[in-house]
DNA sequence: CATTATTAAGGA
DNA sequence: TCCTTAATA
């Protein structure tokens, strides 16, 4: 069942949240964001604090379309982008405690995915900036209720079309200048070749792609006008192809590529433009075979393909056709939060030093925790760290307990003994040059923040009407007073410290108190909530009731029942 | 003097 | 669970 897929990156990012934060300053400037100087100690500066760097600085990271126009590239160092262009602004990133607080972006780009969902049934985030939708129902009920005619003439009206002669240049653009903004890459000019679209006739698919087409300009549309910010969008039947019709005309501009433009579209396109392709399989692919572009990899045998050690043939070969149809997924939030540091030249040493860093990412996570649980009532349920040294990078995981617990400490308490997991007995000579923290796999809580009690006192029944303050908590209604009462009058009576009653923390209920026959009658995520961190005797995720691991669930049917499936535009697979 | 910081996913 | 690859700014 064919669909109509939007593809939506948001231009020049981080130059786009530094204009947000100070228009009156930045607004149509040769703009640059850089990374903070990591060799420098210097005090923190917040997003609301002025990040101007006049001299220094680290390598760009984001560089606005007026400072391309001057020759400024990404990944130039600030004074390297200086030399190209004089009257470059460079900001750096927020810094907080210490290290860089990529928070401002990252708060801008749920803001966006909000908006998008008002237009799409089925929303993927990506990344930072860049979102798929899945629009099909969109463009379908736009379609019933307005003459397709006029839909077409919408779409014509602000969109580029992959065939036409300036995007069949774009896309023989290279993947570095595309990336970095080619010439040519300016705000929307009407263009002959797209109005000769208008003239052709269109097949029913096309007037939904059409009509897809009007709900992305409109969802663009509204993140401009509520947001400020502007961003580009590629529209097609399905992810790959939106998000490489995406990349032909920026900022500010859609394209859309009908069924029928694939084939020319990716004629000349350089290979590793195709989502996937970027890096080393790409590399590969190409020097093995030969070929530069996409057309080159359609027109190269299966078996070919597998004979040079290309496993993924079938879908190698699907990406260079653009019929790759990867299924939009339905997850418009992140699956794991992260903080960590590069110590570039002085690595860290002392074992103390890394647990006070492990300490600062906890805290940083936790206040991202913190704000996601309210608004989606999940918690992560593991912890990872990650080390990488001159010689090697490991990671190490391990359970944790979170809930609705308003301390970090059993985030820093896991990290502190995955570090001492990795360092075994050395105190010293660590030479950590990469040091990471993550948490992962969330699982949904009960609706609010009850906890405990409300965990065992729930039924459907009681379910929608919920306690709301803490006098209900401790008085569950009578007809619920099964194991519920048993764990809370062990609790109270045999703990002194009744006052703690009320707090939201598995230390509520020591494990050790509990009936060891009552516990084992609980459901697992209440196993859980009552596990004190340091009896780690739960080694999987509880089962989740929610909806949070509903993306979970589809990835684990499909591993049964397809035998080569991707998950990504791509599977990448390494030839042996 | 000098990329850095995240995120997601696949394979073993 | 751990490692690697690819991607974004
Ligand atoms: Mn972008």
């Amino acid at each position: 069942m064919s669909r109509v897929v939007g593809f939506i990156d948001l231009d020049a990012y981080y130059c786009a949240c530094e204009v947000k934060q100070k228009p009156s300053l930045l607004a149509g400037k040769p703009l640059a964001v850089c990374m903070y100087e990591t060799w420098k100690k210097s005090p923190d500066r917040s997003a609301d604090m002025d990040r101007i760097v006049k001299s220094g600085g680290a390598g760009l990271i984001a560089v606005s379309y007026e400072a391309r126009a001057m020759g400024v590239k990404r990944q130039m160092s600030a004074n390297e982008a200086r030399k190209a262009c004089p009257e470059l602004i460079t900001v750096m990133v927020p810094t907080k405690n210490g290290k860089a607080d990529l928070s401002l972006y990252k708060e801008n780009g749920e803001k966006v995915v909000e908006i998008l969902q008002e237009f799409a049934g089925i929303v993927e985030k990506r990344s930072v900036d860049e979102v798929a939708l899945d629009v099909t129902d969109a463009a379908q009920k736009l379609l019933e209720t307005t003459p397709k005619e006029l839909v077409a003439r919408q779409a014509v009206n602000v969109s580029h079309f992959a065939d036409s002669e300036i995007s069949l240049k774009a896309s023989k653009i290279s993947h570095e200048a595309a990336r970095r903004g080619h010439e040519g890459q300016h705000e929307y000019t009407k263009n002959d070749d797209d109005e000769k679209n208008h003239l052709l006739k269109y097949s029913s698919f096309d007037y939904l792609l059409l009509a897809g087409a009007v709900v992305i300009n409109n969802a663009r549309k509204a993140v401009r006008e509520r947001l400020g910010f502007s961003c580009s969008a590629g529209i097609a039947a399905n992810k790959m192809i939106a998000k490489v019709g995406c990349g032909l005309h920026k900022p500010n501009q859609q394209t859309i590529v009908f069924p029928r433009s694939v084939a020319v579209l990716l004629k000349d396109l350089p290979l590793n433009r195709l989502p996937g392709l970027g890096g080393d399989l790409g590399n590969r692919i190409s020097s093995q075979l030969n070929i530069t572009t996409a057309g080159g990899l359609a027109n190269i045998s299966r078996s070919i393909l597998l004979n040079a050690g290309f496993q993924d043939a079938d879908n190698l070969l699907a990406a260079a056709n653009g019929t790759l149809d990867e299924p939009v997924k339905n997850r418009a939030n992140y699956k794991s939060f992260g903080s960590s540091k590069t110590f570039y030249k002085h690595p860290i040493t002392n074992l103390t030093i890394a647990d006070q860093w492990l300490s600062n990412f906890a805290q940083e996570i936790f206040d991202r925790i913190k704000n996601d649980r309210n608004q989606r009532n999940r918690a992560p349920t593991n912890v990872t760290i990650s080390i990488t040294t001159d010689k090697s990078h490991v990671t190490r995981t391990e359970k944790v307990h979170i809930g609705w617990s308003d301390s970090p400490q059993p985030i820093v308490r896991s990290a502190h003994r995955l570090l001492r997991r990795w360092a075994g007995t050395r105190t010293a000579h660590l030479d950590i040059v990469v040091l990471g923290l993550g948490v992962s796999n969330f699982i949904d809580l009960p609706a609010n923040k009850a906890s405990v009690m409300d965990l065992l006192t729930r039924n459907p029944l009681h379910q929608s009407k919920k306690p709301s303050s803490s006098a209900e908590i401790m008085q569950p209604s009578k007809k619920k007073r099964t194991i519920a009462e048993l764990l809370y009058q062990q609790a109270t009576t045999s703990t002194k410290k009744t006052t703690t009653v009320g707090k939201k923390d598995s230390s509520f209920f020591p494990s050790s108190n509990i009936d060891p026959e009552v516990f084992a009658q609980l459901p697992p995520e209440i196993k859980a909530e009552l596990l004190d961190d340091r009896t780690r005797l739960l080694r999987q995720s509880a089962p989740s009731l929610g909806n949070s691991h509903l993306e979970q669930r589809q990835v684990k049917k499909k591993k049964k029942t397809a035998t080569t499936t991707i998950d990504s535009f791509f599977a990448p697979r390494r030839p042996r």
